[in-house]
DNA sequence: GATGGACTAGACCAACTGGTCTAATACTTG
DNA sequence: CAAGTATTAGACCAGTTGGTCTAGTCCATC
């Protein structure tokens, strides 16, 4: 009768990639470069300077690993969004509110772009595997757009042939791929010029025009 | 002295995957849903009931049977978008074209999924090595969007604060996420209804608005 | 029928994968 | 100091990877 890791001891303050900085950046480096399934565990151990043994002591198994990082990283994403949903969340202003989160996601892409990837890539993977990741996390991750846009809706805020589904998929779009619409090697005045460009677009696209047919 | 393999004898119509149906089949469906990397040419050559030896006289590499397959799709794309742009292209509506072609990209994507998500991954890859593949393929992939926005910017279809590339970023990204913003398990009518929203999201959003001071 | 090249089958290879296991070491507690 | 537990190191494992190689078959040309 083998006695069987638990994922749990992982998350939290006892996480042990705190106690293995070395372990953590070769983490981070690997998996935001590979797929979860090319990540060499043992490149990472040979990078991160830590023995099998011990790996497998403290983490149980890669999982165990990709969970640890993972907690890490949804914790620091969730610090640069929180505030800002917690002050703005009630002020009505859709576009103001979704204009500071899209801010906020290319901070949260500059202090380390690993992390945005890595939280990308995860936000990207199957329903089924990402539902048997989220079960050790109790923050419910994502999903606060949903009732920010259906109140935008009903406030009148947004046209109202646009569904709410539609609207969620593509914020969701533009949000994990401001890497990609980033002018190369931009400064950051320039990046948030073009941020201000896919508010813009996405404000002039759903907004109701009231005054149009007038 | 090993005499080397020559990529170039797989493209057209001697490409040996027109001679190996099941083979071709096989691929698509493993390159279609692991990455390159991850892909295993194991289990391809099993499912395709091909041999090594055979594989190896044929191909040359697992890189040759990646490019014969990407050489098949590419074509197909093609023969999807070059009717519309040779019609469409000189009409002077921009957004009556990405229309169409938005359309034609659906189209594309019902005929065979494997070869969409296969063609967006392609176009995904980093430029290095994405090079190093077209360097095989004659015609140009890709940016006929470039010409098509600026002369819109020129002719006054799009608001002027808008760049051409932040423009063919945002064109790209829809076109090769159509799929996330299907509703799942759409009809094709459901579908059409939602490909419109896109067109409407991104004209209302960047057509210059004339009339809206006055 | 003989020669020679195109093609095929699959045994084999070194390198690597994630994971297990044992033995030794370090550390805590009595 | 002794006993017991937590931790570590790394040899080892079976399975898989893409690729090589040899031996043989098939088939056209002479």
């Amino acid at each position: 009768m083998k006695k069987q890791f638990n994922y749990r001891q992982l998350l939290g303050e006892n996480n042990p990639l705190l106690r293995f900085p070395a372990l953590h950046e070769a983490s981070l480096d690997e998996f935001s470069q590979k797929t979860y399934e090319e990540a060499s565990l043992n490149d990472i151990l040979k990078k991160g300077k830590m023995s099998k043994g011990s790996f497998y002591h403290h983490f149980g198994d890669k999982f165990g690993l990709y969970l640890a990082m993972l907690d890490l990283i949804l914790k620091k994403k969730y610090s640069f969004f929180m505030p800002i949903l917690a002050e703005k969340s009630n002020s009505g202003d859709f576009f103001g509110v979704i204009r500071s989160v899209i801010q906020a996601s290319y901070e949260f892409m500059m202090v380390d772009p690993r992390m945005y990837h890595l939280s990308n890539h995860f936000l990207e993977t199957d329903e089924r595997t990402r539902e048997s990741i989220l079960v050790y996390f109790s923050f419910d991750y994502g999903q606060g757009f949903g009732s920010l846009i259906t109140s935008a809706i009903h406030s009148g805020q947004i046209d109202r042939h646009f569904s709410a589904d539609f609207l969620i998929g593509v914020l969701a779009l533009f949000f994990s791929n401001i890497h990609k619409l980033l002018p190369p090697h931009s400064s950051s005045t320039e990046a948030l010029t073009t941020l201000d460009q896919i508010i813009d677009l996405i404000q002039y696209g759903i907004l109701s025009k009231k005054g149009e047919t007038e």
